[in-house]
DNA sequence: GCACTTATGGTCAGTCTTACCTGAAGAACT
DNA sequence: AGTTCTTCAGGTAAGACTGACCATAAGTGC
């Protein structure tokens, strides 16, 4: 297959995947899609879904095709970046397949249907793979993890949190995104404060939200600012209930 | 080449390649090594190091690998991390090549020998290159890019800015890499307090190093933090002279 | 009305940052 | 020796930001 690649020693015969880690927040936890495996290996395993890279398929392309597929979520209202690359020699049976992870972030999904690869998908909660309730094929909890420590890390950093929000949404539920993917409660009061003073992170609607109880709330959507200066930074103690 | 990967659709034949950005700091100015290419395409321009994944071998290993067949350095005594996936499919004319970008940074390392690959290598002013005076083959431009905007950061948020340095170093020393990879003078005053407050950021050796002019300054090591919390933030107006 | 819940806004002390200022320790020069 | 120059080292005061906490507002259900 080296043919059209000139080299001093011919490049491995590899295979290019992608893997997604999409996140969304239900119930206050933060949740995970994840796939029972159709195929070998790992059969009837869950995974994170995922798939090749077709001829002349940009990387991104291929993690917004294999979103669609799992999920039926057009990329494109969905925050989705590159996380990392896991091309570990023997991290596949299969052979030698590198991975190019991707995080996705989006608000609450619709139940997704099964995928081409996937026999079925559902949302499962992070907190039930870090304490090893459900085991993950390959090395895709791994990946998990460190999708995870992104997020947490992108919330401090960015604006993003808003993509886990549906629009309109309330200071209220833009701090429960925060405390499902810290695993940490924060004080309301403050966390108000530091948004509402962060310039372009929410605008304001004007309408209010009517709970079930307690008082209305003022309705918000997502403004154009993408970086936080200063960060809104965890205290350190972190962790998923 | 599908016949170990069972699927819905046969991969893509794809090679995979490791490309590294290396960083240091000589002279105040921030310095990429390039090398300039000895074979087709591009014959003759700049690019950066890189080289094709061998059978069995992990992604960080080939890094390491080209680290030490283009500086001559082992690579356990830089610090080297991954960057980025490049899988644009018209990015390289030989055909579909997946490129791992890797950071790395080190002290001023010693002028290094052409490598496998290259005509020769030489370290050039990042300046040079994003002032347009000198251009790179590929998509190499970006992908120093991202690195530049990745070393940026990490010197925010760890104490990576000591593997800039030969030890043992002087504040001001460290203070210079700051200056050189942000592009923004900072106050010796102020940076000395913040990081000689950090704890673990430096060990003082108890000995002085004396200047051709000035007062003497307090020699140090490395120390065993990792992560700046607080984080020592640019204010924003970063650029290279 | 009263109890309860949540939203919103404010206070206050402590911490960190920024922009300065002052003195210390050496070399070079007169 | 004394002065000047340079850089290192440390300090100070104003302001920004954080975290803990309190107070009030605006709904619901009784």
């Amino acid at each position: 297959m080296s043919k059209t690649v000139r080299g001093r020693r011919p490049p491995a015969s590899v295979a290019v995947a992608v893997d997604l880690v999409i996140f969304t927040v239900r119930d206050g936890r933060l949740h995970v899609l994840l796939i029972e495996r159709g195929n070998m290996p790992h059969r009837g395993e869950a995974a994170l879904p995922g798939g090749f890279v077709r001829d002349g398929e940009a990387l991104d392309a291929t993690a917004r095709r294999e979103l669609r597929e799992e999920t039926g979520v057009v990329g494109d209202t969905l925050h989705l970046e590159q996380l990392h690359a896991y091309g570990a020699p023997e991290r596949d049976p299969r052979g030698r397949i590198v991975s190019i992870a991707y995080l996705a972030l989006g608000p609450d999904l619709p139940t997704p249907k099964a995928g081409t690869d996937a026999a079925a998908a559902h949302w499962t909660p992070v907190s039930s793979i870090l304490h090893g309730q459900v085991t993950l094929a390959f090395d895709h909890e791994q990946i998990l993890r460190d999708g995870l420590e992104r997020a947490r890390s992108q919330l401090e950093h960015t604006t993003i949190a808003a993509a886990f929000c549906k629009e309109p949404f309330t200071i209220a539920d833009l701090r429960q995104i925060y405390e499902a993917v810290w695993g940490v409660p924060l004080d309301p009061s403050n966390f108000r404060r530091k948004v509402m003073k962060t310039d372009g992170f929410v605008v304001p609607i004007g309408e209010r939200r009517l709970p079930e109880v307690g008082r209305p709330a003022g309705l918000f959507r997502r403004g154009p600012a993408e970086t936080l200066t200063p960060p809104l930074m965890r205290s350190g103690n972190v962790g998923l209930r």
